[in-house]
DNA sequence: ATGACCTGTTTAACAGGA
């Protein structure tokens, strides 16, 4: 089974993109982050068409999440819970019935936090405590579980072009770090550094600055497995080629493969 | 090079992103 996560920066904007990806990568289940639209507008009928199930948890002009799924959801879940007063659309859960076994997969867009001195940062890390208690929740079920989705956050100096520009960012502040790692430390991992693990392989470049030309990226967008679902591991890729194509989102989508 | 973008929205400048 192929699960993928892609944040597609609006999905008006990149559903050619986003067709034309599905079709050539063929995910069972795809996890979509800012599709910044309301769920009512999400055009599911062009995923249903292409054999797909269509969750959206949207909201208006930002943020918003999505899972398709080629199996149908047993249960879906919107909004992080424990976290409800939450008014931004950030998090999207679904059970899904394989033939070994249901799965869990979740599509997290976690804030920003930028600027550092304004509340947003203070948001960042008191939603990923949030995240922190629901993944904790969500181990005690020992099932497969897959937490995918743009954290936000760039784990390690290895997983920036250059970390010295970073250092007063949101994505990069050792307090973020800590926040993702306590989350890392329940018990899950991260898929790519279970497989790929090399140093500079990116998922996002800015639209500024020729980032793309000169490789200046940074890893933020993750997949992180219960032990359940780690034993099922086989592979993990970025799909790097996605930022040459005319109209891209400034991310990638970074896939992996269950033996389920 | 100090420069350099993109998306959605009350369609004209903003807000927000990372």
């Amino acid at each position: 089974m192929k699960i993928a996560t892609w944040n597609i920066n609006g999905i008006k904007a990149r559903l050619p993109n986003l067709e034309k990806w599905l079709r050539d990568a063929n995910p069972d289940i795809a996890c979509l982050q800012e599709i910044k639209s309301v769920s009512e507008n999400f055009p599911s009928e062009v995923f249903e068409a292409m054999g797909y199930n269509v969750a959206v948890h949207g909201q208006k002009s930002f943020n918003g999440v999505a899972i398709l799924s080629k199996l149908p959801f047993d249960e879906v879940i919107k909004g992080l819970p424990g976290n409800e007063a939450d008014e931004q659309a950030r998090y999207l859960e679904a059970v899904i019935s394989t033939e070994t076994g249901a799965i869990r997969v979740a599509s997290i867009y976690l804030p920003n936090g930028n600027p550092i001195d304004t509340p947003k940062y203070p948001y960042k890390l008191e939603w990923m405590e949030y995240l922190k208690k629901h993944a904790s929740n969500l181990l005690k079920y020992e099932e497969p579980l897959v937490l995918a989705g743009d954290y936000n956050i760039i784990p390690t100096e290895k997983d920036v072009y250059d970390a010295s520009k970073w250092l007063d960012d949101a994505l990069y502040l050792p307090q973020s770090k800590a926040a993702y790692h306590a989350i890392l430390n329940l018990g899950l991992t991260s898929a790519f550094e279970a497989t790929i693990n090399k140093a500079h392989k990116y998922t996002f470049w800015d639209y500024q600055a020729g980032a793309w030309n000169k490789d200046n990226g940074i890893r933020i967008d993750h997949l992180l497995l219960s032990p359940q679902a780690t034993d099922k591991l086989n592979h993990c890729e970025i799909d790097r080629y996605t930022r040459g194509w005319e109209k891209p989102s400034d991310h990638v989508p970074i896939w992996i493969e269950l033996d389920v």
